[in-house]
DNA sequence: TTAAGATGTTAATGTTTGGTTAATGTATTT
DNA sequence: AAATACATTAACCAAACATTAACATCTTAA
């Protein structure tokens, strides 16, 4: 049997707040209501929690600095923001506190639900396989994607920008496999148009620039899906 | 690219169908409109559509006889019903014929919208979770429906456009048997009609074209049926 | 047997997607 | 304020893909 996550919630309307808490409940999970910034924090602190579903609009504290203070206390639990608006400023601004999503009020239980699951799920396969692997054989390449540098044996390293080491890195843990190019546009880019569509080709040049040296290593393009890299061995 | 999502609504008052329409279109989706029971049925047996959504007052037949129908013909199909009022009998009688939501109008067109999004992500993820088939041995051939690509023995592989992998692939399900002309045109083309059924014979003899290495592979022509694939052993 | 409809095949046309380099924008550092 | 590092956007071209056209050939029903 598997004990059910614990949920903490922050909304200050109160009937809302009740509402989705019940509705929470009745899917198994173990929801606590705080009815502010304030509260929520303390009762953050008190607790270990699986997720916290922040309301960004709040009196004494509003749900981005709430999650602030809640990352410097654990940089890993997933944060949901519920919005106002579908204020582009507000997900700008939600996103580099890290949120994993956000919600713009009225919203559908059902979705929030779902994307719920969706992220504990996530976390769970995240943390579960690995060690977090930051170096990677391509070829005669070695990838460190901490230290962002690109060695070709003995050669001295080249630099990596975050972009161009995340996108690289992404390709080597589905090596000779496809990487869906959507898949790289929402976790890398953070958004799926065209611009960042277009943004991300540029990044392919650049490291089918920095890997021709290896005549095994490869970037094929999958038309219309995404890319692969191919190592011959 | 994918393809946006085909949506059948069928909905008896003209005015608000044709607005629904239009903000559903505005949101990337194809949206056929019928205006009652029978044209809904029409026109859901002459395409291929993602989901349905239907009213349930209607005249000469309404949303739930309709909904029976369309079960019959498809069981996987989401429905969507849009009811007159929070009548607890028609969600009962809507969950019976396998809906899967229902809205009370008046509804917030961004709450269905919302839904529409999650029953079609919920089945996406439903159908992904199987451990979907991509490599099929087709004679001396390996067709790998992921990469895309035809592999010959030892040779390079020759790259398929998704139409060719598509069809070739389902061709393969139905080694040695009648895959319906039919069947490749809804599934695949989205659409039955003079156009794409000659745009499938192009591929039919591309097709072709690539498997003349092996003499033990064959494509077959059905009459006003479909193709076999065939492969002597 | 023969006309209508279905299929085979190649080529032309049109659209979308991707490859690449350069210019521009935007912080951050010196 | 200039230099730097990085990311995005623009611009132009090429490749990939799908559809449509055009014409040949085959199949079948009357």
């Amino acid at each position: 049997m598997e004990t059910n996550k614990k949920i903490l919630l922050v909304e200050d309307d109160q009937n809302f707040g009740i509402v989705l808490r019940e509705y929470l409940t009745l899917n198994d999970f173990d929801v606590t209501l705080a009815k502010n910034g304030m509260e929520g924090f303390e009762k953050f602190k008190k607790d270990n929690y699986d997720l916290c579903i922040l309301d960004v609009m709040m009196p004494y504290k509003d749900g981005y600095t709430l999650a602030i203070e809640i990352r410097e206390k654990n940089k890993d639990i997933p944060l949901i923001f519920l919005t106002a608006k579908s204020m582009k400023e507000d997900v700008i601004k939600g996103y580099k506190v890290g949120a994993d999503d956000y919600l713009n009020k009225p919203f559908d239980s059902e979705v929030l639900l779902m994307k719920i699951k969706a992220i504990i799920q996530r976390k769970a396969t995240e943390t579960k396989n690995e060690p977090v692997k930051f170096e990677f054989q391509i070829g005669k390449f070695l990838l460190n994607s901490k230290l962002r540098y690109l060695k070709f044996g003995d050669n001295e390293p080249i630099k990596l920008s975050p972009k161009e080491s995340e996108l690289l890195k992404m390709m080597a843990t589905y090596e000779n496999d496809l990487m869906p190019r959507e898949l790289a546009l929402t976790k890398i880019w953070r958004e799926d148009n065209y611009f960042t569509s277009r943004s991300m080709d540029v990044y392919i040049a650049k490291l089918r620039k920095y890997l021709k040296d290896d005549p095994n290593v490869e970037i094929l393009n999958i038309h219309g899906e995404g890319f692969r890299l191919v190592v011959k061995k």
